[in-house]
DNA sequence: ATGAAAGCGCTAACAG
DNA sequence: CTGTTAGCGCTTTCAT
């Protein structure tokens, strides 16, 4: 299948590159834009022969306009090339019409991840009319302050939620609604969302309890994303705990930074002082493949000695040899939600809510009974 | 190193978690900020007894003030919670200190990488005062004519160029300046910066054969991103191939997928078709986990029989066992540079310019003499 | 169904 | 060094 020559689509495609391309004439200011004139509403207005007023009825459909006018102001508009300056719209509606989304750069996330998220969040936002104002989280509360009271942004959706975030309680007072996609450990007042991490690490050692393993690892996220008290490492930390001591099996919980050696250390520490295990669940998607590796290296064939489950996205899942089996990470789901949410907020409808979006396994070729246990349902 | 029990920081910090968190009280609209009317610059100049210009004057540094008044401003607006608000500012002053990043969100790109340039140049961004819109690269031109016609940016940021980019002459007529981060074909009238892909590539293979590689592989991007013509690959491979002819060196081209099974067809044919081949240059982060897997799979050690270079970032190359030799890719500082020449193109200063930034080549320990040849000194 | 007019909160001439 | 004033371009009463 994999095509191994030289022919490039881009052999094909004109004159070979420059090492580096030449650059000529000079800025030319006269050459651009000749009527670069800035089109406002009472241009609109006059083209149309119509008060200001009724252009913007027009635009934003807050009160009938008869169909006769309303075609002769979109004609306008468009023969003008018309487009609503954003600031003045901003000040006269006192909306800006942007979210602000606050994600977290900090030690141990998973970028692709947080991209699913932010990419979902965009989409949505644009689907209703919103555009995105990028935030990182090291600004912290001032940040948030910041674009808020200086009207620059509606709402605001914040991700990288830890369970006493020193955001929660600015955000509660803030005059403008948030969501955030994450639950700390007091709700109260705020909309959240997030996956139900605590039943997922349930269904996984539910699940491998099922098929008769008897001692499960969960091999977590970078410590420091604990030692933040991050939610979700948290709430499927003790989904793990509580899931484990009601099945009656042992589990063993450490957390495993994003490096082959780590990893290697992590998994032959593991194995001996608990060589019992025979069942991993993964929450760290950068350590799958050197996990994978590290297994293959000890000589423990998976699923056959090891089962092993993921909480990831399903295209991760889905990319590793053997597939993993996993509770899927609705990134997309939730960062549309989100943002519907918010927009809701703005729209007066739905005031505070805490959404735990449902777990939901996936039985891949990474779990299998365990070794000298002959097969059975899964409840 | 690896800590295997269950002393979780996390355990010993309070109580367990809830599995659903529960949500108490109702939305209480008057139990939040008592006093939320909105602070203007004229009760800011009220309370300090002078002219609502002069607060504006405080603030803006944009004449000089007496220490006096200025003092007791600063003090008003401390003391009243003073935030100027942004629409209002950007009306008036024709600026909205907002710059647009059109970030691209398609196949075949590889996230942690755009994330690093994203991050950069958010923290430029805000050192100069400025915030980040983004936009995905997948509003084309309409996104960009939105948000610039709408004055909603002050300027754009502009990745994932193709070398024949449909917004590339979108750009060149908007009324306000551009960076792009990649260079196109035609850069006339264009501010670009961008690693010298070109001279990368080049280094990569001067290095190898200076080993004494005679047969040296260039394993790329995926195919999508050549058929795009993405920037950054095509000067690559035009520099791979410049070098390669220049060098008097055998040398293969393939795209490759960054799953598991591709990079194995990929390699298999490449090693069944090239069997001479001894030298690789990886451009394609998530595949080199896979490469390196598939070499020992193969029986090839890595220096000994195949030696590998990468074009990534230093953390990526010092990631993986053995260390990669590498030409760097410093996402930071060109994120960081493309922000500042905008900063420089608003306040009147540079025009266009296109910057190469200079390839730099890290031998580790991925490089080594080709099989059969005794190491000598790299030019 | 449409117009007229009053701001939204700020900046930047223009006057001292 | 400071105050006065006229907008920036739009939305939204208030009229009709």
């Amino acid at each position: 299948m994999a095509q191994v020559n030289s022919h490039f689509a881009l052999d094909k495609a004109g004159p070979p590159l420059d090492p580096v391309p030449e650059k000529s004439k000079r800025f030319d200011l006269e050459a651009r834009t000749p009527e670069a004139a800035i089109v406002t509403i009472a241009d609109v207005a006059r083209h149309a022969g119509v008060a200001a007023s009724t252009v913007s009825y027009v635009l934003s459909g807050k009160r009938s306009i008869s169909s006769e006018t309303r075609d002769r102001v979109q004609d306008s508009v468009r023969a003008l090339g018309y487009r609503p300056n954003a600031s003045a719209r901003a000040l006269a509606s006192n909306r800006s019409n942007v979210l602000a989304l606050v994600i977290p750069l900090r030690a141990g996330m998973h970028v692709p991840v947080l991209m699913q998220f932010a990419t979902a969040v965009v989409t949505t936002a644009r689907r209703y009319d919103h555009d995105v104002l990028l935030l990182t989280a090291d600004e912290g509360r001032s940040g948030l302050e910041r674009v808020s009271q200086s009207a620059l942004v509606d709402a605001l959706v914040v991700m990288d939620v830890e369970l006493h975030d020193e955001r929660v309680p600015l955000l509660r007072e803030l005059p403008m609604p948030s969501v955030l996609i994450g639950i700390p450990a007091d709700t109260d007042g705020l909309s959240c969302i997030d996956l139900d991490f605590f039943a997922a690490a349930e269904q996984c050692v539910d699940h491998l309890t099922d098929l008769g393993h008897r001692s499960i690892a969960l091999l977590g996220t970078p410590s420091a994303v604990y030692e933040r008290q991050t939610g979700f490492a948290a709430r499927t930390l003790a989904g793990f705990q509580a899931a484990t001591a009601r099945r009656g099996v042992v589990g063993i919980e450490t957390p495993c930074e994003p490096a082959f050696d780590a990893v290697l250390d992590t998994v032959e520490d593991l194995l001996h002082d608990h060589p019992g295990i025979t069942g991993l669940v993964v929450q760290n998607e950068p350590i799958i493949g050197p996990l994978l590796d590290v297994l293959r290296l000890l000589g423990r064939r998976v699923p056959e000695d090891m089962s092993l489950m993921a909480i990831c996205a399903d295209d991760v899942a889905e990319r590793h040899v053997p597939n993993l089996s996993s509770v899927t990470l609705p990134a997309d789901d939730i960062g549309q939600r989100a943002v519907e949410m918010l927009i809701a907020k703005l729209e007066g409808g739905q005031t505070e809510a805490v959404t735990l979006v449902p777990a939901q396994l996936v039985a891949r070729a990474s779990t299998s009974a365990a070794p000298g246990v002959h097969a059975r349902t899964t409840a």
